[in-house]
RNA sequence: UGGGGUGUAGCCAAGCGGUAAGGCAGUGGGUUUUGAUCCCACCAUGCGCAGGUUCGAUCCCUGCCACCCCAGCCA
């Protein structure tokens, strides 16, 4: 039941379970409001909540925080389980609301009136805000906060009827207004909002607050260890005093640990939203986007994410996490599942002059360690091409290229040598004349040369044409959001280059593959079989090429 | 400045009184018809700084310093 996985939060529910503080079943959530995408950085706490559910024999509920109608819809709602179904965990049965408890909190907030430890406020937002106090100043006293229990509980009920406008009066837990603590100088708890709600509709014209809500939620579903993000570490007091205050025996310990930050990437909903209404990419499910339906629309693997997630570790300690370490995950659950292929971006054209025929087939394993991926048929042919780059008129012997009069093989087909470069009037190479060696062939090469460089190549017979999209940082600088967004995005970040590739990866239905020597690539949503589009999902390490 | 946190290598992260795990990155080498993969080796006399306690301190004590979070009727 142990895992082989430690850190804090694991090492305390091991404890919980030896000291018999809980029974030995725990329960976890993960709490998302309905209000933006799932990125990475919830990745990190689902993989957490539902991972140590399994690891030590729990269960893991799903629970829309959903208290805030304005920003809250149905469309979120799916998404979020479609995210975390990909990545590949279960609820069950376990799918919860915070709107589902509604009633019972509204019954919890008249407890808190009839012992005198909440009471209606009259005072505006911004006069709440004034007499609040500030970081080193105390707060003053509301001059509502000693209604009687009666006068309270009538306005109370009164704004839940609907008699009040928005803004005009809040229940608010009478604690203490010179409180060090900010969050407990008399915290609003329920405020009025006349908006439909995504699944309580005109029901309610009064909404719970996050401090009133959640602590109750994880209370009723017998949360044993209810696990947030540090900046709720200050609302861990009014957590609870909640439960403190309000008659539920159960009282699940909030246990904080740090957000995962994650260089040239940006978890902010709020930056993240703009992105996409400013038009720097295309939406949520952007390749470039750290959001899971990005991730899953570049081609990243769900099990890479979980790898990645286990590998980043759970502390206290703020984080940002190399991009090296994202591509590492990707590459190796990629490396021994991925058929190759080839594919060439950017072609130049190259013409066999001692081969007349167009349609001699080759044989190529799919895998050059996984045979199980099967073989393939490569044509060759007297029309081939080669990447642009893989040619030099001249270079150093370090430099792995095809010069003038050099030899390179041509991966699973043949030695070729240069014997002419075609050239337009700006001196670059339109075409290449070679010379195949016939003894060559691979698996059967007798012809004893050893060219230093292998090129991935297509015959014109075999080729089809389609679009890489080729994707670096969205941002160029490490932490991005310091500053003005529009400086610091990366206008490179997405490059969308012509090539061809081989037949076979459009017939066939391999979801992801390696195009050799140029990375992992997967068929964008956007591609078709008339017009292939792929995108590179990260590139083969060392990479400079 | 009040309160709450955190400081171990370039980035993460174990260790919690007995003399610094591991991963990523990097470097060197081997294998290789992908400059890929794989394999091997190297990579902190040092644990924010300064004192103190102790036979012995990254771990205990004291004092500093740095960074993060909190003043929504958001979560």
């Amino acid at each position: 039941m142990s895992s082989s996985v430690s850190d804090f939060i694991r090492n305390r529910i091991r404890d919980d379970i030896e000291n018999e503080i809980v029974d030995g079943s725990i329960v976890t959530r993960f709490p998302p409001e309905p209000n933006g995408y799932l990125h990475i950085g919830h990745a990190k706490s689902i993989c957490l909540n539902f991972g140590v559910a399994e690891e030590f024999g729990g269960q893991t509920y799903l629970r829309f925080d959903d208290t805030n109608p304005l920003k809250e819809s149905a469309e979120f709602v799916e998404s979020i389980q479609r995210d975390v179904r990909w990545l590949g965990f279960d609820w069950g049965d376990r799918l919860t609301f915070a709107s589902d408890y509604f009633d019972q909190l509204y019954g919890f907030a008249e407890q808190l009136i009839e012992k005198g430890r909440a009471y209606v406020c009259d005072l505006s937002a911004d006069e709440i805000r004034a007499t609040r106090g500030t970081l080193t100043e105390p707060g003053s006293n509301s001059p509502y906060r000693d209604r009687t229990v009666t006068e309270n509980l009538n306005l109370f009920r009164r704004m839940r009827a609907g008699e009040f406008d928005e803004g005009s009066r809040v229940l608010r837990a009478k604690i203490d207004m010179e409180s060090p603590n900010i969050h407990l100088r008399d915290p609003v708890l329920y405020r009025i909002v006349h908006a439909e709600h995504h699944r309580t509709g005109e029901k309610w014209c009064i909404y719970p607050m996050y401090d009133f809500t959640h602590c109750i939620c994880d209370a009723l579903e017998g949360i044993t260890h209810s696990l947030c993000t540090l900046e709720f570490e200050d609302n861990r007091p009014l957590y609870d005093w909640v439960l403190d205050n309000v008659s539920i025996n159960f009282h699940p310990p909030q246990i904080e640990f740090s957000r995962l930050g994650l260089e040239f990437n940006v978890m902010s909903k709020r930056i993240l939203t703009s992105l996409i209404s400013d038009g720097h990419v295309e939406g949520w499910d952007d390749p470039r986007l750290p959001t899971i339906s990005g991730l899953r629309r570049r081609g990243v693997p769900p099990e890479a994410i979980r790898d990645f997630c286990g590998r980043v570790g759970v502390t206290k300690q703020a984080n940002l996490i190399e991009t090296s370490l994202l591509d590492f995950c990707v590459r190796s659950a990629l490396e021994d599942t991925s058929p190759r292929a080839m594919a060439v971006i950017d072609p130049l054209p190259v013409t066999v002059i001692n081969f007349e025929r167009d349609d001699v087939t080759l044989e190529a394993p799919n895998h050059p360690k996984v045979p199980e991926l099967g073989t393939r048929e490569l044509t060759f042919g007297r029309n081939l091409f080669i990447e642009r780059s893989d040619f030099r008129e001249s270079a150093s012997k370090k430099q792995r290229k095809l010069t003038l009069n050099g030899l390179a093989r041509l991966r699973y087909g043949f030695i070729v040598e240069c014997v002419d470069v075609v050239t337009d009037d700006q001196g670059s190479a339109i075409e290449l004349k070679v010379r195949y060696v016939p003894e060559s062939q691979s698996g059967q090469d007798t012809s004893g040369l050893k060219p230093r460089s292998t090129l991935h190549w297509i015959s014109a017979a075999n080729a089809v044409p389609a679009k890489f999209r080729l994707f670096e940082h969205l941002f160029n600088v490490r932490e991005p959001g310091g500053g003005d967004l529009g400086d610091e995005l990366n206008p490179t970040s997405k490059i969308e280059k012509d090539g061809l590739v081989e037949r076979v990866v459009i017939d066939d239905v391999w979801e992801r593959c390696q195009f050799e020597r140029n990375g992992y690539f997967v068929k964008d949503s956007d591609s078709t079989p008339a017009e292939p589009v792929f995108n590179r999902i990260v590139p083969l390490s060392s990479g400079v090429r």
